[in-house]
DNA sequence: CCTCCACAGGAAGCGCAGGAGT
DNA sequence: ACTCCTGCGCTTCCTGTGGAGG
C-alpha cells in the first residue's frame, strides 16, 4: 500500500514550480530593455489622447515577444485610469477570423455587447461610438499570421480610424513568420508595418542569465549547480536561442533530479533532460504527421532496425546504415497492404521523403560514387526503436 | 558508344472538400 | 440550401542523371 506521505512530502528541489512553467511572466525581463522601451514609447501617445501608430513585432519562438507585450499591457492598464484608453490582448490561434476578433473586442470593451449575437456592422458602429468620445483602443494580435482574411480585418479597423474625428484604434501584430510580409495586400502591409520591432534570439550567455534568474526563484537554495544552469543555457543557445526550450530542459532536469531522489540538479540531469525534451519534440512532430508520412517513416524505422535486405555498401563504414530508396518504398507498400490502406505512387512517396527530410526526421544522401546509379540513400534521424514506439501508438489511436 | 536500370523531381491535370457568394 | 471557386493531395507523364552491361 503506497502512502500519501510519498507524494505530499516537501520537495527537495522546487520552491515554486510555476516559475519554471512556460506561462509564467517574470517581473524582470532580462535583455529586453530596448524592446520594452520601444513598446512603451509606441503606446504612450494613447495615454495622452493621441493615436499610437500601428506596430509590428517579429521574432522567433521563445524570444520573449508575448511576455514583453503582456507586461507592457499590464503597466499600460495601470496607468490608464481615466477610461480614455483600453488595451486588449488576443491570441489569434483562437480568434482566427475577422469576426471572431471583432466579437471578442466588442465583448471586452463595449458595454452591453457581452451577450452573443451581434453582427459585424453593429460591432463596428459600437466601436465607432466608443472611440468617438475621444477614446483610444489598442488591439494586440498575437500569432497574427494565424488569422484568415487578415487584409479584411486590417482594412475594417483602418477604415474605422478614417471615420473617427477623435479617438482611434491601433493594432499591435505579433508574428514569428518572416514571410508574412509577402503574403499581405500592399495596403495592409503599409498600415500594419507603420512601426517595426524585432526580438532577436537569445545568445547562450543571455539564456544562462535568464535560467539563473528563474532557478533562484523556482528552486531551493543549493538545489542546483552553476554548471548545470550554464550547460542548459549553452545547449539551448546552440540549438535555437529559444528561452522556452531552455526552460523546458531545466524544469525537466529538476523533475529528473526529484524523481531519482537527488537533492541537486547537476550536469547529468541536464543531459538526460536534453534527450527527453528532444524526444518530446520529435514525438509531437511525428504525431501530427499525415498518415502516409507516418507509414513511410515507419518503413524506414523498421528497415533500420531489421537491416537492409540489399547488400551492404562497398565496405565503407561512413555509408553504413543507409537504406536504398527503392527498398523503403517496397516496405511502405507492404505495410499499407497489411493495414488495409491504399498505398500511394512512387512519385508521391518521393515527396514524402523530402518532407520528412525537411523536418529533420531523416537524412538523405545522393548516391553517386559507384552505387546503384542515381538514387537516394536514407537514414533515420533518431533511434529506430523510439520512432517505432511512437508511431505504433500514434497509428493505433489516430486511425 | 548505346541502351537499360533505378531512380530524381518538374509540369500538368484530375477529383475532392471546404469556403464564398447568391 | 444551392452553385461556384479555389486550394490541395495525388496521379500521370516526362525529362534527366549516372553506373552497369553488351
Amino acid at each position: 500500500m503506497p502512502s500519501f506521505d510519498e507524494f505530499t512530502r516537501e520537495s527537495k528541489i522546487f520552491r515554486d514550480r510555476d516559475v519554471l512553467s512556460p506561462h509564467y511572466v517574470p517581473d524582470i525581463l532580462p535583455f529586453r530593455e530596448h524592446q520594452l522601451r520601444e513598446l512603451m514609447s509606441s503606446l504612450a501617445p494613447a495615454l495622452m489622447g493621441k493615436k499610437p501608430r500601428n506596430l509590428f513585432i517579429y521574432g522567433k519562438t521563445g524570444t520573449g515577444k508575448t511576455c514583453s507585450v503582456r507586461q507592457v499591457a499590464k503597466k499600460f492598464e495601470e496607468k490608464s485610469t481615466n477610461g480614455k484608453a483600453a488595451i486588449i490582448y488576443l491570441n489569434c490561434r483562437i480568434h482566427n477570423k475577422p469576426y471572431r476578433v471583432m466579437d471578442k473586442v466588442a465583448k471586452t470593451v463595449l458595454a452591453g455587447f457581452d451577450k452573443q449575437g451581434y453582427g459585424l456592422p453593429q460591432i463596428y458602429e459600437g466601436l465607432l461610438k466608443w472611440a468617438g468620445d475621444g477614446r483610444h483602443l489598442i488591439i494586440i494580435l498575437d500569432e497574427i499570421d494565424m488569422i484568415k482574411h487578415l487584409d479584411e480585418l486590417v482594412y475594417t479597423l483602418t477604415r474605422a480610424n478614417d471615420e473617427l474625428k477623435s479617438g482611434g484604434i491601433s493594432i499591435i501584430g505579433i508574428s514569428n513568420k518572416t514571410l508574412l510580409k509577402d503574403e499581405l495586400d500592399p495596403r495592409t502591409k503599409s498600415s500594419l508595418y507603420e512601426r517595426e520591432l524585432v526580438f532577436p534570439s537569445y545568445s547562450a550567455n543571455e539564456l544562462q542569465k535568464i535560467l539563473q534568474q528563474r532557478a533562484e526563484l523556482g528552486f531551493k537554495a543549493g538545489a542546483f549547480t552553476p554548471g548545470a544552469i550554464n550547460l542548459a543555457g549553452a545547449i539551448a543557445g546552440q540549438e535555437s536561442g529559444d528561452a522556452r526550450y531552455a526552460l523546458k530542459i531545466l524544469s525537466r532536469a529538476a523533475e529528473i533530479a526529484e524523481e531519482t531522489g537527488k537533492d541537486k540538479i547537476t550536469d547529468a540531469e541536464v543531459k538526460s533532460a536534453r534527450d527527453m525534451v528532444e524526444l518530446d519534440i520529435v514525438k509531437e512532430q511525428i504525431e501530427k504527421l499525415p498518415e502516409n508520412h507516418q507509414l513511410v517513416l515507419y518503413a524506414v524505422a523498421k528497415l533500420s532496425a531489421t537491416g537492409s535486405r540489399y547488400a551492404r555498401l562497398e565496405g565503407e563504414g561512413e555509408n553504413d546504415g543507409y537504406l536504398f530508396s527503392g527498398e523503403i518504398y517496397e516496405e511502405y507498400v507492404q505495410l499499407s497492404k497489411k493495414l488495409r490502406r491504399p498505398s500511394k505512387t512512387a512519385r508521391s512517396y518521393r515527396s514524402y521523403l523530402n518532407d520528412l527530410e525537411m523536418l529533420g526526421l531523416l537524412t538523405t544522401v545522393e548516391s553517386g560514387k559507384g552505387i546503384r546509379g542515381h538514387t537516394k540513400l536514407i537514414r533515420l534521424g533518431h533511434p529506430a526503436q523510439e520512432v517505432m514506439r511512437i508511431l505504433s501508438k500514434s497509428m493505433e489511436g489516430g486511425g
